[in-house]
DNA sequence: GCAATCCACGTACCG
DNA sequence: ACCGGTACGTGGATTGCG
C-alpha cells in the first residue's frame, strides 16, 4: 500500500554530496507528512556534434557528474540527437553548464536553467496541489518517485493563518532598520484571533510570540495581503536586525525571498491575495477594504479604519490605540476570507500548470503557460528552448467593424466559441511548424495576409497542447454533470475547468510575447490573419444572406436578428469553417456611438449591458458615471426618442442644479487614475502625477503602481496643477464645480444623449425645450 | 494674431 | 514581463486664415 498525499510544498536539500528532494504533503488522514527523494539528479543537453568522452573528461574537471549519454529528442519538431548530461548537485549545474557550452561541437547547451524541484515534478509528473501516492520506507524516504492520482480534491481540514502586521511610520514611509512593528494580527480558520503588539516602541518580544504562535498552530496555508510585497519583507528585515529567530517554516528555517518576488516558507504554502486582486480588472482601487467589501466578506461600513498615514498617531494616543489594534485585526480577518474564497482556484490553476500554490499567483501569466508548456514538452520528447533577449516587433492583430451609430433593435450577438485555440488547432500553427522561407515542403497552410506557411502534419506542439487542455476540459465539465452543484467537488472541478479554459486562451498571447521560450512572431501573426479572415467571410456570407452586421470586434459579430438567417449563418461557418459560432444574447435594443469597443444594450430579460464607455471605466467621476448610466437607462427604457430626450435634459438638468448648489458628496467627484511608471519617469505632468506629488509632500508614499484619488480644484490655472489628492481637500467649497459640469457630466451625457439629438446647450439649460421638439 | 487642428503622452478599456 | 486595437483627456506645437 502506497502512502497517498497531497502535495503542498516541495523543495530540495544537499545532504551529504548529493539531492534530496523533499515533499510536503497531507494524507488521506490528515496528517502532515515529508516525503524524500533521493534518486533524482539535475541534468541538462547540450546540443551539437559533441563526442560523449571528451565531454565526460572536460565537465568531470569542473564538477562531479554522474554520467553523459547520448539521448534521440526533439527540437522544434525536428529529430535531434543530443547530449545529455546528469549532474550530481543542483549547485554545480551552473559551472557545468558554462563548460558544456565550449566543449568542442556544443552548438547549445538546453534546459540548464530549470530549478531541481521543478525538473523533478516535470520528469516524474508528481503535481503540486494533487493527491500523489508513492511508496515509502520506515524512515519516510520515496522507495521511488510518487505517481499522480488525478484526484483534484483539497483535504479537508487545511490549516489556514492570515496575517497582517501594522508598522509605526512617523516620515510616511517605514524604515525596517529604526520603525517598529507594532502589531501582529493573526486570525485562522480554526476561529483564532489575535494581535501580537508591541510594548512601547519594543516589539522584539511581539514577533517572537508570533513566531511562537505560527509554530504551534502549523499552518498549510499562510495568508497575507501584499506580504510578498511588504510584511514579509518588512518582517525579515526587523527579525535580522533585533536578532530575532524568524523561523516559521516546517523546517525551522527563516521564510525567504524567492522567484517571482514570492516569499517561500518551508513546508507551508505561503499565498498572498494581493496577486489574486491584481489580476482581476473589475476591481480598480485594490485596498483591502475595498477589495473585502467587493467580494462581501466584510462591510466597510462595520470595520474600523485607521489612515495608513496615522497609524503612528493612534499608536500614540492612549485612548485610540484600541482603535488601531481592532483596524489590524479587521485586516487580518479580512484577508483570511478572502482567501479562503480564492483557495479554490488557486489550487486548480497550481494543478493545471504545475506551479506549487505559493508561486502560481506570484507568477506571471507567461510563466504559468510555460511552466504548461515544460511539463507537455517533456512528456512528447520536446526539448525546450533557452530564453533570450530579442528586440519588440510588432505585428498586425484584430479585426475590429466601424459600428453603425445609433440604436438598434433586436440585435442578435454571435460570438466564435475559443476562436484562437480553434484557430491553431485547425490551421496547425505552432512554432514547430513553422516553415521558414526558404524551406522546401509539401502539404502546407499558407496564412493569409502574411503568407506565413506551416505544415499541415504532424500536429504541432501548440495544438497538441491546446487539444489536450479542451479535451481535458471536456472531460471536466463531463463529470460536473453528475454531480451535485452544491457540493464542494463540484466547486473544485468547476474552478478547474475554469482554469483549463483560462490557460488555452493565454497561448495565442504567449506566443507574441517577446518573453517565451517558444515565441514566434509569426505564429502570433498567423493566429490574427486567419481569425481576420475568418471574420471577414462571415461578414460576406451575413450580408449575402441579407443579414445586417452592426458591429463586430475580434470573434463577436452584431446582426439583426431574424433567426432563420442567424441559424443559417451558425451553420455556414460550422460547415464551412469548422469551427463553432454561438448565439450568445439577444439585445431588444442596442446603442452605438461612432465610437469602436462602445455599446450599451438592453438584453430580453430587462439587464442592461454596457462596454466601454465610461460607466465602466475607473477613470471618470462617480458623478458622472451615475448620470450616464441613467440616461443609457432612459434611452434604452424608453420607446419615444422624443420622451426620452425630454426626461434625460430634466434629469440632467437636475443633477447640474444639484452641483451648482453644492448637494452632492465629495466621494462622487474623485477620479482615480494609476501610476503607471515611477513618478520621477514622466516626460509630462499629468494631473494625477500632479495630484501624487502632493499626495508625497503630505508624507504620503506614492510610486509605481498606486491609485491616485483625486479631485479638481478651483483657482486660474490649468487642470493640471488643479488635481488635489481627495484626501487632503477640507470642504467640497475647494472643488471646480465648473470642471465637473463641463468635462465630466456633460461629456458623459452627451456621448449618449446626441444619439437622441439632445445638445449641450438642452443640458445646460440655454437651449429652450422647444428647440429639442423642433429638431425631433 | 488667433482659433482650429494636430500630435505626443498617458490611462483604461475590448476581445 | 501574454497580445494588438481603440477611445479620449490634457496640453503644447503647428497650421491655416485673413
Amino acid at each position: 500500500m502506497g502512502l497517498e498525499f497531497w502535495l503542498l510544498d516541495i523543495t530540495y536539500t544537499v545532504a551529504r554530496d548529493s539531492p534530496e528532494v523533499v515533499m510536503y504533503g497531507i494524507t488521506r488522514s490528515g496528517e502532515r507528512v515529508t516525503v524524500v527523494d533521493g534518486s533524482f539528479r539535475p541534468y541538462f543537453y547540450v546540443l551539437g556534434e559533441v563526442d560523449p568522452s571528451t565531454a565526460q573528461r572536460a565537465l568531470s574537471k569542473a564538477a562531479p557528474i554522474e554520467g553523459v549519454e547520448v539521448v534521440e529528442r526533439r527540437y522544434f519538431g525536428r529529430p535531434t540527437r543530443a547530449l545529455r548530461v546528469v549532474a550530481r548537485r543542483p549547485p554545480d549545474v551552473r559551472e557545468l553548464r558554462e563548460v558544456a557550452r565550449s566543449l568542442p561541437g556544443a552548438v547549445d547547451v538546453l534546459e540548464a536553467d530549470i530549478r531541481f524541484y521543478m525538473r523533478y515534478m516535470i520528469d516524474t509528473g508528481v503535481l503540486p496541489s494533487t493527491w500523489n501516492v508513492v511508496e515509502v520506507d520506515e524512515g519516510g524516504r520515496a522507495k521511488a518517485p510518487p505517481t499522480p492520482l488525478g484526484d483534484y480534491r483539497i483535504p479537508r481540514d487545511l490549516r489556514v493563518m492570515a496575517f497582517d502586521i501594522e508598522v509605526y511610520n512617523p516620515r510616511g514611509s517605514p524604515d525596517p532598520s529604526q520603525d517598529p512593528i507594532i502589531t501582529i494580527a493573526v486570525a485562522t480558520n480554526a476561529g483564532h484571533r489575535e494581535v501580537f503588539v508591541a510594548d512601547g516602541k519594543r516589539d522584539r518580544d511581539a514577533i517572537r510570540r508570533f513566531v511562537e504562535f505560527v509554530r504551534s498552530f502549523d499552518p498549510d496555508v499562510v495568508l497575507g495581503y501584499n506580504s510578498n510585497g511588504f510584511d514579509w519583507p518588512y518582517l525579515a528585515e526587523r527579525a535580522r536586525k533585533l536578532g530575532v529567530r524568524l523561523d516559521v517554516s516546517r523546517s525551522g528555517t527563516p521564510p525567504e525571498q524567492s522567484v517571482y518576488g514570492h516569499w517561500s516558507i518551508v513546508g507551508r504554502a505561503n499565498f498572498d491575495v494581493f496577486n489574486v486582486v491584481d489580476e482581476i480588472p473589475e476591481i480598480k482601487v485594490k485596498t483591502l477594504d475595498r477589495v473585502a467589501e467587493y467580494f462581501g466578506v466584510m462591510r466597510r461600513e462595520e470595520r474600523t479604519m485607521v489612515p495608513p498615514h496615522k497609524i503612528h498617531e493612534y499608536w500614540d494616543d492612549p485612548s485610540r490605540r484600541d482603535v488601531l489594534i481592532r483596524y489590524a485585526m479587521d485586516d487580518a480577518v479580512s484577508t483570511l476570507l478572502l482567501g479562503e474564497k480564492m483557495l479554490p482556484f488557486a489550487v486548480q490553476l497550481s494543478a493545471v500548470t504545475g506551479l506549487p500554490l505559493d508561486q502560481v499567483f506570484a507568477a506571471s501569466v507567461g510563466a504559468r503557460v510555460e511552466w504548461l508548456l515544460m511539463r507537455y514538452a517533456h512528456a512528447l520528447g520536446e526539448l525546450a528552448p533557452n530564453r533570450e533577449e530579442r528586440p519588440y516587433e510588432s505585428y498586425k492583430g484584430a479585426m475590429v467593424l466601424e459600428p453603425r451609430p445609433g440604436i438598434h433593435l433586436d440585435v442578435a450577438v454571435l460570438d466564435f466559441t475559443s476562436m484562437y485555440p480553434n484557430l491553431m488547432i485547425k490551421y496547425n500553427v505552432s512554432p514547430d511548424t513553422y516553415l521558414e522561407p526558404w524551406e522546401d515542403a509539401e502539404d502546407v497552410n499558407v496564412a493569409p495576409e502574411v503568407g506565413h506557411r506551416f505544415r499541415r502534419s504532424p500536429q504541432g506542439f501548440f495544438p497538441q497542447v491546446l487539444t489536450s487542455l479542451i479535451e481535458l476540459r471536456r472531460e471536466t465539465k463531463e463529470r460536473l454533470r453528475h454531480l451535485d452543484p452544491h457540493s464542494t467537488e463540484y466547486l473544485l472541478l468547476d474552478e478547474r475547468q475554469r482554469a483549463l479554459k483560462l490557460m488555452a486562451n493565454a497561448m495565442y498571447g504567449y506566443s507574441g510575447w517577446i518573453g517565451a521560450r517558444w515565441y514566434k512572431r509569426e505564429v502570433a501573426e498567423t493566429v490574427t490573419a486567419y481569425a481576420r479572415r475568418t471574420m471577414a467571410d462571415v461578414i460576406r456570407f451575413a450580408q449575402s444572406i441579407g443579414l445586417d452586421v452592426i458591429y463586430g470586434d475580434t470573434d463577436s459579430l452584431f446582426v439583426r436578428n431574424i433567426p432563420e438567417k442567424v441559424d443559417s449563418l451558425v451553420r455556414y461557418v460550422e460547415e464551412n469553417h469548422g469551427i463553432e459560432i454561438k448565439l450568445e444574447k439577444v439585445y431588444r435594443r442596442v446603442l452605438f456611438t461612432e465610437a469602436k469597443k462602445r455599446y450599451a444594450g438592453l438584453l430580453e430579460d430587462g439587464r442592461i449591458d454596457i462596454v466601454g464607455f465610461e460607466v465602466v471605466r475607473g477613470d471618470w467621476c462617480e458623478l458622472a458615471k451615475e448620470v450616464q448610466l441613467r440616461v443609457i437607462e432612459i434611452i434604452l427604457g424608453s420607446d419615444s426618442p422624443r420622451e426620452a430626450a425630454e426626461r434625460v435634459t430634466k434629469y440632467v438638468r437636475g443633477v447640474i442644479d444639484d452641483l451648482k448648489r453644492g448637494r452632492i458628496q465629495l466621494d462622487d467627484l474623485i477620479i482615480w487614475k494609476t501610476l503607471d511608471k515611477d513618478p520621477r519617469e514622466y516626460k509630462v505632468l499629468t494631473p494625477h502625477l500632479h495630484a501624487a506629488n502632493l499626495l508625497r509632500r503630505a508624507g504620503y508614499r506614492v510610486g509605481k503602481g498606486t491609485m491616485v484619488g483625486y479631485v479638481i480644484v478651483r483657482g486660474g490655472e490649468k487642470v493640471t496643477y488643479r488635481a488635489k489628492p481627495y484626501i487632503l481637500v477640507q470642504s467640497l467649497d475647494e472643488v471646480d464645480v465648473d470642471y465637473y459640469v463641463e468635462r465630466q457630466i456633460i461629456p458623459a451625457a452627451m456621448r449618449i444623449a446626441a444619439i437622441i439629438g439632445v445638445t449641450e446647450g438642452d443640458l445646460r439649460g440655454q437651449g429652450t425645450r422647444k428647440s429639442i421638439l423642433d429638431y425631433l
